[in-house]
RNA sequence: GGCGGGUUGCCCGAGUGGCCAAAGGGAGCAGACUGUAAAUCUGUCGGUGUAUGCCUACGCAGGUUCGAACCCUGCACCCGCCA
C-alpha cells in the first residue's frame, strides 16, 4: 500500500496539515478514523464538494474509516463566509437538505467489511444541548481572544460587513462535533478545505483541552484554475451532484471543456486513476492537445462516478452524435432521439420564429437576448446559423417531423419538439 | 440608548433634481482565430420589441416637485464611535 500522505501530496490534495510526521504514523499505526462534514446550504452538493467527499473515499480505499457527517446543526448556523452573512434557512429546509445531501455522499463509500464507513449528524448530539450546557461545558475551554484570531472571524471584523454572533459561533459547534466524534469512535483525523482550517484546528484544541489527546487535522487546497479564478462554477453557474439541477449531459460537459492546463491538476485531485494512467494522460495532453484525451478520460470517470456508468455512456454518445462532423439530418432516429434527450428541452405545437424557440428552450434568458444572438451571429438550428431576426424554421427543417437542434455559440444546444399533439 | 456613516444593475463602484436604464471596471454572452482549449482583438450586456413608445429598476414605505437614484419623513438592515 502506498503511503496514502504520499499520494495525497503528490495529488496536490495536502494543503495544511497538523504535525505531519505524526499523521504519517498514526495512519500507518493501523486504521485511523477520519471524518469530514458537509453543511446542507443547498439542496446539493457541488463539484467543489466532491474534493472532500473523494478524499474520504481516499481513505476508505487505503483501509481506514470514513464518517461522513451532514450538518444538521451546523446547517442551521452557518459557517462565516468572506463576502456576506449567510441568510438563515429554515428548520424544515435544513433537515430535506440533510437527508439530500447524505444520500448523495454515500454512493461514494463503502458501508461494508472491516473499515466500514458510517454517517453521522451533528444534530443528534446539539439538539438536546441547552444553553447553559453550551456556555458552561464547552463554551468555558474556547477563549474569544483565539475566536476572534481565526481568519474566518478577523476578516469579517475586519470589513466593513460585520459578524453575527450566530456565525461567530460556528467554531465551537465545529469543535464539538470533532470532540464528539472523537468520544463516539475514536476518529483522530478530519479533513476539510483549507478555508476550514480555523474550524478544523478549533476541534483539536477542544479535543486536547477537555481530554489530553492529540488529534490531527488535514486540508486541502482551494481548487483554483489556471488563470486563477475559482473552480466549479461555470457561465451557467454550480455544477450540482444533483441530475436535475446539472444534467449529466451538462456535467460531462463540464469536465470536457476543462482548459488544457487545468486538465492535470484536475485528474491528480479527481481521478482514481493510477500515477501512471494520469502522467500518461498528461504526456497525451501535452503532444496532442487538440485530441483532448485527458478531457474526456476525466469527463467520462467522473460523470461515471457521479452519475453511473449508463448515464455515462448515453451522455458520450450523445456528445458524440451533436459535436460530430456529419450532418444532423443524417443521424437515425433512435441515435437523434437519445441525444436530443440529454438536452433542455421544450416542446412548442407549432413552427414558431426562431426567437421565440430559443427563448423557450431556455438557451437565452429572453427574447432581447435572443434577438441579440442572432445579430451577433450566434445562432443555429440544425447546426445551420441563423441570419435573419425574424427567421421562422421551415417544416422540412424537421429532423424526422419532429425535432430541431437550437444552439447558441459553440457549445450551448437545446431541443425542440414540434407537435401538434 | 446617543451621535455619525452607509444601502446603486451579476459583483465592485461613480452619480446629490431633468442630458439616468444610470459613468468606469470586472465577470458574463456573441463573433473572428481555434481543438466544444488558452491568449488576443471586436461587439454586446434590464424587459418588451422597434414604438422619438411602454414596463421594471438605484434597501422598504410614503411625501415634496411639472419632474427624484438624487430633496423630506418614517421604517429595516449594516458599519463606526460613545454609553
Amino acid at each position: 500500500m502506498t503511503d496514502i500522505v504520499d499520494e495525497l501530496k503528490w495529488r496536490g490534495l495536502l494543503a495544511l496539515s497538523t504535525d505531519e510526521d505524526a499523521l504519517r504514523k498514526a495512519l500507518a499505526d493501523g486504521p485511523v478514523t477520519v471524518y469530514c462534514g458537509f453543511d446542507p446550504t443547498a439542496p446539493s452538493l457541488h463539484i467543489g464538494n466532491m474534493v472532500q467527499i473523494l478524499t474520504l473515499r481516499r481513505f476508505q480505499r487505503a483501509g481506514h474509516r470514513p464518517l461522513g457527517l451532514v450538518g444538521g446543526a451546523t446547517g442551521l448556523v452557518g459557517d462565516p463566509k468572506p463576502t456576506a452573512e449567510r441568510a438563515l434557512n429554515a428548520p424544515e429546509t435544513v433537515a430535506n437538505w440533510v437527508e439530500r445531501v447524505r444520500s448523495q455522499i454515500e454512493p461514494f463509500l463503502t458501508f461494508e467489511g472491516p473499515n466500514a464507513a458510517v454517517m453521522v449528524n451533528n444534530l443528534d448530539w446539539t439538539s438536546g444541548l441547552s444553553a447553559i450546557e453550551l456556555l458552561r461545558d464547552v463554551g468555558k475551554h474556547f477563549r474569544v481572544n483565539k475566536m476572534i484570531a481565526k481568519e474566518a472571524v478577523a476578516r469579517r471584523l475586519n470589513s466593513d460587513l460585520g459578524i453575527s454572533y450566530t456565525e461567530f459561533s460556528y467554531q465551537i459547534l465545529q469543535g464539538l462535533d470533532y470532540l464528539e466524534l472523537y468520544r463516539r469512535y475514536g476518529c483522530t483525523l478530519q479533513t476539510g478545505g483549507s478555508d476550514q482550517w480555523g474550524n478544523l484546528t478549533a476541534g483539536i484544541d477542544l479535543i486536547h483541552r477537555v481530554t489530553g489527546a492529540s488529534v490531527h487535522a488535514l486540508a486541502t487546497p482551494l481548487i483554483t484554475k489556471a488563470d486563477g479564478t475559482k473552480f466549479g462554477k461555470t457561465e451557467s453557474g454550480t455544477i450540482w451532484l444533483d441530475a436535475e439541477l446539472t444534467t449529466p449531459y451538462a456535467f460531462y460537459q463540464f469536465w470536457l471543456n476543462a482548459e488544457d492546463r487545468d486538465v492535470p491538476t484536475l485528474l491528480r485531485i479527481f481521478s482514481f486513476r493510477s500515477r501512471e494512467e494520469i502522467e500518461e494522460l498528461e504526456t497525451l495532453t501535452r503532444e496532442r492537445p487538440a485530441a483532448r484525451a485527458a478531457q474526456r478520460a476525466l469527463a467520462e470517470e467522473m460523470t461515471s462516478l457521479v452519475h453511473g456508468a449508463d448515464h455515462c455512456e448515453r451522455v458520450v454518445a450523445a456528445s458524440r452524435a451533436l459535436f460530430g462532423q456529419g450532418d444532423l439530418a443524417d443521424l437515425d432516429r433512435s441515435t437523434l432521439t437519445a441525444a436530443l434527450a440529454e438536452l433542455p428541452y421544450a416542446k412548442v405545437g407549432n413552427l414558431a420564429p426562431v426567437v421565440d424557440l430559443l427563448a423557450e428552450s431556455g438557451l437565452v434568458s429572453s427574447k432581447s437576448a435572443a434577438r441579440r444572438t442572432i445579430k451577433e451571429g450566434g445562432a443555429y438550428v440544425n447546426n445551420t446559423k441563423v441570419t435573419a431576426e425574424d427567421a421562422v424554421p421551415a417544416p422540412e427543417d424537421l429532423l424526422h417531423g419532429r425535432w430541431l437542434v437550437l444552439r447558441r455559440g459553440k457549445k450551448h444546444l437545446a431541443a425542440v419538439e414540434v407537435a401538434t399533439d
